[in-house]
DNA sequence: GCGCTGACCAGAT
DNA sequence: AATCTGGCCAGCG
C-alpha cells in the first residue's frame, strides 16, 4: 500500500478517463477529487504523469483552455499537435471552442 | 528535517 | 484593469 499515491492515483485515473477529442482543466479534476484548491497538485501530478503513457496529460489544460503545460512536453508544440490530432482546435496554445470540447469529470463520472 | 518550488485558481489590493 | 498574494499538498535539494 502506498501512502501518498492516493491523490495522484485519482488524478491519473481521471486523466485516463478523458474521452478522445475532449479536454479538461486542472481545477475540474481537483474539484472532482474534493480538493478544488489543490489544482496545483494536479499539475504537479501531471509532471510525473506525463512520464506515464497511460496518462494523456495533453488533454489537461488550465481554466482558460491555455496549453500551459506544453512547455513540458518533448517538443514545443507537441501538445497542440496531439490535441489537433484528436479534433480539438488549438490556436496559439489556446483551445478554441473550449466549452464544446470541455469534459467535466464530476458531471461525466458523477 | 526544513524550505523552496511547482503544468493552478480565485480573491484581494 | 492589472498585478499580487494566499491556499492546497507533495516531491526534491
Amino acid at each position: 500500500m502506498k501512502k501518498s499515491d492516493n491523490f495522484f492515483d485519482k488524478v491519473y485515473n481521471v486523466t485516463r478517463l478523458i474521452p478522445h477529442g475532449k479536454v479538461t482543466s486542472y481545477g475540474a479534476i481537483a474539484t472532482y477529487l474534493g480538493a478544488a484548491k489543490s489544482a496545483r497538485m494536479v499539475g504537479w501530478a501531471m509532471n510525473k504523469a506525463h512520464n506515464l503513457e497511460d496518462v494523456p496529460a495533453h488533454r489537461v489544460v488550465n481554466r482558460k483552455g491555455l496549453l500551459t503545460g506544453k512547455h513540458h512536453f518533448d517538443g514545443t508544440n507537441l501538445m497542440q499537435q496531439l490535441l489537433e490530432s484528436e479534433g480539438i482546435v488549438v490556436v496559439d496554445n489556446q483551445i478554441q471552442d473550449l466549452e464544446t470540447v470541455f469534459w467535466n469529470p464530476m458531471e461525466e463520472l458523477s
